[in-house]
DNA sequence: GTTTCATATAGGACATATCCTATATAGTAG
DNA sequence: CTACTATATAGGATATGTCCTATATGAAAC
């Protein structure tokens, strides 16, 4: 599973709380990937069983003591082996795609309201792209490296390279409903 | 879940068996759908349950009896309005993500070498979409329908088009890091 | 006759993710 | 003082998917 390594990552630039985890994913990298809270912290303290990160307490006076974890050096090796590594082939999972295929039985103005429908949800998220900084400044609490700030506008770019190609697709297929090219039976 | 529609809408079409639908989902809806023997069954027991599907047992002489599911009013019903319905938005998750954001941590020769094995993996997926028989007659075995066939060469469509742009995209980082683009710290 | 494949069925155990709940601190709004 | 937000932690139960196992029929290859 990814969102150790992806935890682990984080951890290779400076020690974090699963709070502070949860901001990041919450903000910085929501847009290629989510983790719920409880899940991280059920990872990192899996994390820390097998050795690669270790947890330190810090006592506050006026907020619930603060379990900080950092990455430990056969973490490190296990984050740079994983990402030299081949990612193992996901079985394709798309709910979208399962309406259109089976939108065939509907009728030509239902299925042009459900690729509209589609097409709403791609322009908001859209919209979410655009309306995201893109200025390093925005994200010194995760980073000051224009490297990986760079890598990560790369993540950015192909999310909206991605949905704006789905979303021509979209307005494509709309066209030829309109144009009648669809077979009707 | 979507495996549940996606088995109510095979049959809508035609009853079939547990051992059919996983025949359909390895072959015509594999490029967007996958789904385990063992989850195929279960599904189905529960779609019997619940009523969106009757099941009759088959007797066979020669092989062990077959058990067939017909869709009822009820399931075609939830069919449809699951097809006019707005799918909620799912929570973005993608490891070659994650790979790219953090490989700003390998140097350029790694990080091209890892952008070159995930293009290699595209150009298999693409070698499989185009290798796939794209004529009505090679599909009889699950539709007759030229409608129902041209939704399916849409789900085939927006595959190879979604690959390739990804594809090309990543065709374009490999050159931008070989102009010196990339910042190095 | 053993192995593999095809045709059939389906349960057990586990992994991952979600949603809810719970606790404990402080601060703000009403 | 209740509700909400922010800062903190983490467990219980459930949903979904995977992997393995098991059974039962026939056919083909070695």
């Amino acid at each position: 599973m990814s969102l150790e390594h992806a935890i682990l990552g984080f951890l290779s630039s400076r020690q974090l709380t699963g709070y502070d985890l949860k901001k990041i994913f919450d903000t910085s990298v929501r847009h290629f990937w989510a983790a719920d809270q409880s899940q991280i912290y059920r990872t990192l303290g899996r994390l820390a069983r097998q050795g690669w990160a270790e947890m330190e307490v810090i006592t506050q006076a006026e907020r619930p003591d603060r379990k900080v974890y950092r990455i430990t050096p056969t973490g490190r090796q296990e984050l740079l082996n994983w990402l030299k590594s081949e990612l193992p082939a996901e079985p394709p999972r798309s709910p979208e795609m399962i309406q259109v295929f089976f939108s065939a039985q509907l009728t030509d103005v239902q299925v042009r309201a459900m690729l509209e429908r589609v097409a709403d949800q791609m322009r908001q998220g859209l919209a979410v792209f655009d309306a995201i900084p893109k200025n390093i400044e925005a994200y010194a609490e995760f980073t000051q490296s224009p490297r990986e700030f760079y890598f990560w506008l790369l993540t950015l770019e192909v999310g909206q390279m991605t949905t704006r190609a789905n979303l021509d697709w979209i307005e494509n297929v709309i066209q030829r409903i309109q144009d009648g090219e669809v077979p009707q039976a």
